[in-house]
DNA sequence: CCTATAGTTCAATAACAATTGGACCAAGGG
DNA sequence: CCCTTGGTCCAATTGTTATTGAACTATAGG
């Protein structure tokens, strides 16, 4: 394999902004949506999820919109993992960054019973 | 609409979200705006303050818009005091239903420089 | 190669948010 | 009463967000 056909296919690396890149309107922003505070809340609980495991909360392409916004604000990782993306929280520099806002906004999606059954231990 | 003699007993109570019907999205979807935090910013530190001396922040219009955003979400209490109207922060309200919530995010909005220029003690 | 799984991209739409300007209302002091 | 201060209401505009469907890319397994 070479050439620029191989190169683009090596596209992985998606842009995550740095610890101190981390804004608290962006950050707000992104879990001001019951949709990514599930998503963050099942990510919080479970270490680690695949993007395919929160279908259950919307469609295909609008999870790629929500997952790509929590990425673009600092509040998730996303890794290719083969043909899957992985989505796990950037606890330590959100915690670094405004400390106890996550933990606040978890512990009232997990008081928010509608929220809550959008949330599955997939 | 423009009627003249059915306002004048118009209420003067302006609504507010009792205690639990304060909403998590809503408290967000508030304190997103960087306008707002300014605001919510300058009644943390200063107990009451009257719209007007926001007026450094956007216009007239503008701020009745940002000041009502912020007493619906729960975030604030508005009073009518004589022309004025008198705003002041929801702080055990809030910390009663988010815990640590508010305060992450007034931490926040302290460290965010180009937010502070807009905090004027006045 | 074929197929299934996993996810992206694009274009369109619908809904909502922020901002502005002008007219208006309400209270208090000359 | 007039005038100023303080603020609201309305209509319009612009901008942003969420959501959808169809077409597409990428990877792994048979």
């Amino acid at each position: 394999m070479g050439g620029i056909a191989y190169l683009v296919g090596m596209s992985k690396a998606l842009p995550h902004p740095g610890p101190e890149a981390i804004d608290l309107s962006a950050v707000l922003d992104a879990l001001r949506d019951p949709i990514r505070r599930a998503i963050v809340l099942m990510v919080a609980e479970e270490g680690e999820r695949r993007c395919s495991s929160f279908l259950h909360c919307t469609t295909k392409t609008n999870l790629t919109y929500h997952v790509a916004r929590l990425r673009e604000a600092g509040v998730v990782r996303v890794r290719v993992e083969g043909p899957a993306r992985i989505v796990s929280l950037r606890r330590a520099e959100l915690d670094a960054r405004f400390p106890g806002l996550l933990d606040a906004v978890l512990a009232g999606t997990r008081q928010d019973p509608p929220l809550a059954r959008l949330v599955e231990t997939a």
